[in-house]
RNA sequence: GGAGAAGUACCCAAGUUGGCUGAAGGGGCUCCCCUGCUAAGGGAGUAGACGGUUUACCCCGUGCGAGGGUUCGAAUCCCUCCUUCUCCGCCA
């Protein structure tokens, strides 16, 4: 959420930077009105809840001195009233002024190159060598179910479209690639291991971003007001929600394993086949939070420890940031990073890296205090994320970058002691 | 799932004939005095937060788990919800 303050201050500045996003901005021409008429309100039953307290007062002297205090009682009948309209209109505007500022996104940063949609999204570097192959290298869910690791078919008869079984050395190698992930962050990377509920509720979708606006995205509990969390993101940053932190606390870094879950709505057609888009997902997500001045230099380190992950197991990649147009709603800044998958003959998405400023700190109101004895009020933390990595992409970017001619895949040097030692996974 | 109890400020904890309690008391914390230092002792201070206004201070409003209601006025009365604890049942 951005802070009403500097909207009402700079609202036309603002109103421009965010136009670049591209997005429909109309809410936003209703700001100036709501917000105005929303503290003239607060003036006026503010001056009448003055008076009643005033007025209160002197009819409990007059009670206790026997007189007669039904005048005022009388008048202050009518000033009760008067309140109780304007505080419902007040209540009112101030929802309306609510579900505005939780649907407009957060600022660019400055450093963000404008651009329209993906195709103007801005290569940083391009890191690994690509395995060259001396055959056609295949799909990896080709490659998977041939090897007998991958089940989709079968997953599509138990649940539906966009599930999968892993088996045998494929459960096993989505394990160990979870472990050495989470290990590689937690021991050498300085984060602290998270384990969060999978299920979370209304107000935690909505600290983070993903809610109102994106609620088809998700899937719903049908009793509860629960929802099957898309990302670690979600339960991880919620979980100093409403806080006030010390200065001594920060900065906060997280990596949390977890399964996600998206219905994908809008994506039908998009990568039916194989692991790049299934509803249920295993990442590991990095999420730190941080001083405002920090967050950048925060978001590089955060960039680099994900490419960490994809450095030790030998997978090509590239590093692009987001322009302003291809920015995720919470974001201020991302940087994707994205592996090569030779069957694609492409790069595609692992990792998100998105430093959300205050945005996410505000709508979930997590604070910190920078001097335990100074009056000033709180401020709002930083809070940033990525996925360290996107579990399932990751596999197929193995099975992918790692098959050999005879449809073995090897094991890349770094997972095998995670695997008990085995070097290769071959057709039985 | 069934039965019961409770949620007051950093912590503990008073407070139900509604109005000198927006909150007693204790602990803790901060400052001062005393003491060579420490301990002990004496004194003073201590809602935080949010909102309006403001350069800032002051001021005003909200606030006793959350949200409604009754009332001129609610921590105190009524309703709904949430959380925690205890016992029983069930269960990985």
């Amino acid at each position: 959420m951005l802070d009403v303050r500097t909207l009402r201050d700079n609202y036309e500045e603002m109103k421009g930077r965010l136009s670049t996003r591209g997005g429909d901005l109309s809410v936003l021409d209703r700001f100036p009105e709501i917000d105005e008429k929303r503290r003239q309100l607060i003036q006026e039953t503010e001056t009448l809840k003055a008076r009643r307290n005033e007025v209160s007062q002197e009819i409990a002297q007059k009670k206790k001195n026997k007189e007669n205090a039904d005048a005022i009682i009388k008048e202050m009948r009518e000033v009760g009233d008067k309140i109780k309209a304007l505080d419902e209109s007040l209540r009112s505007v101030e929802e309306e002024l609510e579900t505005l500022m939780l649907s407009v996104p957060n600022l660019p940063h400055e450093s963000v190159p404008v651009g329209k949609d993906e195709d103007e999204n801005v290569e940083i570097r391009q890191v690994g060598e690509r395995p060259t192959f001396t055959f056609e290298p295949k799909p990896h869910w080709e490659i998977g179910t041939a090897l007998g690791i991958l089940d989709f078919e079968r997953a599509a008869k138990v649940t539906g479209s966009r599930f999968v079984f892993y088996k045998g050395l494929g459960a096993r190698l989505e394990r160990a690639l979870i472990s050495f992930m989470m290990d590689l962050h937690a021991d050498q990377h300085g984060y602290q291991e998270v384990l969060p509920p999978y299920l979370v509720n209304r107000t935690s979708m909505t600290g983070t971003g993903q809610l109102p606006k994106f609620e088809e995205d998700a899937f719903k509990i049908r009793e509860e007001d629960y929802f099957l969390s898309p990302t670690a993101e979600v339960p991880v940053t919620n979980y100093h929600r409403e806080e006030i932190l010390d200065d001594s606390d920060l900065p906060i870094a997280y990596c949390a394993y977890s399964t996600n879950f998206r219905s994908e709505a809008g994506s039908a057609g998009r990568d039916t086949r194989g692991l790049i888009r299934q509803h249920q997902f295993n990442k590991v997500e990095l999420v730190h939070f941080v001083k405002p001045e920090d967050s950048y230099e925060t978001l590089e380190k955060l960039t680099n420890h994900a490419e960490n992950v994809l450095k030790k197991l030998g997978l090509s990649y590239r590093v692009i940031t987001l322009c302003t147009g291809d920015l995720g709603f919470t974001a201020a800044k991302t940087y994707d990073l994205e592996v090569w998958l030779p069957s694609y003959d492409t790069f595609r998405e692992i990792s998100s890296c998105s430093n959300c400023e205050d945005y996410q700190a505000r709508r979930a109101s997590i604070r910190f205090r920078r001097d335990p004895n100074s009056k000033k009020k709180p401020e709002f933390v930083h809070t940033l994320n990525g996925s360290g990595l996107a579990v399932g992409r990751t596999m197929a970017a193995i099975l992918e970058n790692y098959q050999q001619a005879d449809g073995s895949v090897l094991i890349p040097e770094v997972l095998r002691p995670y695997m008990g030692g085995i070097e290769k996974i071959e057709a039985k």
